[in-house]
DNA sequence: ATTAAAATTTAAGTCTGCTTAAAAAAACAT
DNA sequence: ATGTTTTTTTAAGCAGACTTAAATTTTAAT
């Protein structure tokens, strides 16, 4: 399927399921940028290809084979930027433009080697699901903020919830990155600051730091 | 530019270039499996956007322009080969197959990433030069075969020349991939044997294989 | 040098994914 | 509830990247 298709179904997933908007070919037109037109055209398309419901004037509704498709998109795109997060010093608005190229270029085959390679993570770095092969979610997302973890336990990193490009920097100088191992040292609950031990090296973060730093226990 | 036209420019490139094949529509036509008029057609629109020279029933000649569009996608094409190679247990077929896909959809930005990540290497695991940023390329190939190789010196794996999949399979349980460092123990002669230390372990490789492994001085 | 074969070019047409403009329907405000 | 605004749909058209078929030119053989 080209890349206009696997995009259109992908907005109406994220439309739908995601941001809880309407999925009516208008609101699917202005997040892809396209024209009105187009989008009621390529509702058309799909649906006689199966993988919408479409009836004038209503939202249109991924069908079972529509979502699969959406799903195995969104896969790639969050492997990428699982991916590209861990080995590279790019910030998550960095990451999610890449990936929005590659999620259409990766081959099933490539993604689960990248999948495989990660440890089948369960979510990508802004902390959104991975969908697995099968296209199947974990819904609930088990991690916690780095400032309500327990003294003494080890945990891995799965997000770091910021856009500003200083705090990726001390993140990544520190080797603070997803996927990562951290046990907590200590943790100063009257100074909200948390004591950190990773790779043998102790880090104390305050309160700033450890409400954007999510882990899930190991 | 498009797909299509990074993908004609790269076949004159490598046409020319590399297999010194003569690049009239006909042979690049062949290469993209599209038909001849197809290919005249394009060649007349990229002469128009000065990438290269068309004259009617005479080869197709790139423009310093063409040129460099050829070299930057070639540049992508062969650092995601690394790349795959390197990361992932990927025979040299699959790591093109993909490379294939993603080298139209990578920006110059994560392009410059991941040859930063691999140490700015110079060759792919064919063996191929990899241009810089700038366009330029290395063209003479300093790796000899292992079996060429001094006994006590270390090496840095530059090519595993091969497309056998239980080739692959030994190297990757062996730590023999492209970019890693291995130490020569010792070189039989007689017996056509070499023996290489590799992270602290030792493997004695007969000519099947040290002919076929290339390595570079470090 | 002439002719047959092969390659290249031209011409006409298709399919995809858009566009703008106008028509029709739905949503909204008073 | 009615008229106005917004949204959706229809219609017509365009650019990119192809196709096949026919015409032209080059290449190669004798």
């Amino acid at each position: 399927m080209s890349v206009a298709i696997e995009n259109f179904v992908k907005a109406i997933y994220n439309n739908d399921i995601q941001d809880h908007h309407d999925t009516k070919p208008g609101n699917i037109a202005k997040k892809l940028g396209i024209s009105n037109a187009a989008a009621t055209d390529m509702a058309k398309k799909l649906a006689s290809k199966n993988l919408l419901q479409y009836e004038k004037y209503q939202a249109l509704q991924l069908t079972e084979e529509g979502t699969k498709m959406a799903l195995n998109v969104v896969r790639k795109h969050r492997l990428w930027e699982a991916l590209l997060f861990k080995m590279f010093d790019m910030s998550l608005h960095e990451i999610h433009r890449e990936a929005e190229l590659l999620e259409h270029e990766t081959s099933d085959f490539l993604a689960n080697k990248i999948s495989e390679y990660l440890g089948n993570p369960k979510f990508d770095p802004h902390g959104d699901p991975i969908p697995n092969a099968d296209g199947e979610i974990t819904t609930e997302d088990t991690s916690i903020a780095l400032s309500q973890s327990a003294e003494g336990k080890a945990y891995i990193i799965s997000r770091l919830m910021s856009d500003d490009k200083e705090f990726f920097d001390f993140c990544a100088q520190n080797g603070l990155k997803y996927g990562n191992t951290i046990t907590i040292a200590k943790q100063f609950h009257k100074n909200k600051m948390t004591q950190i031990s990773i790779n043998n090296n102790t880090i104390l973060l305050n309160e700033d730091f450890t409400n954007i730093i999510y882990v899930n226990e190991i």
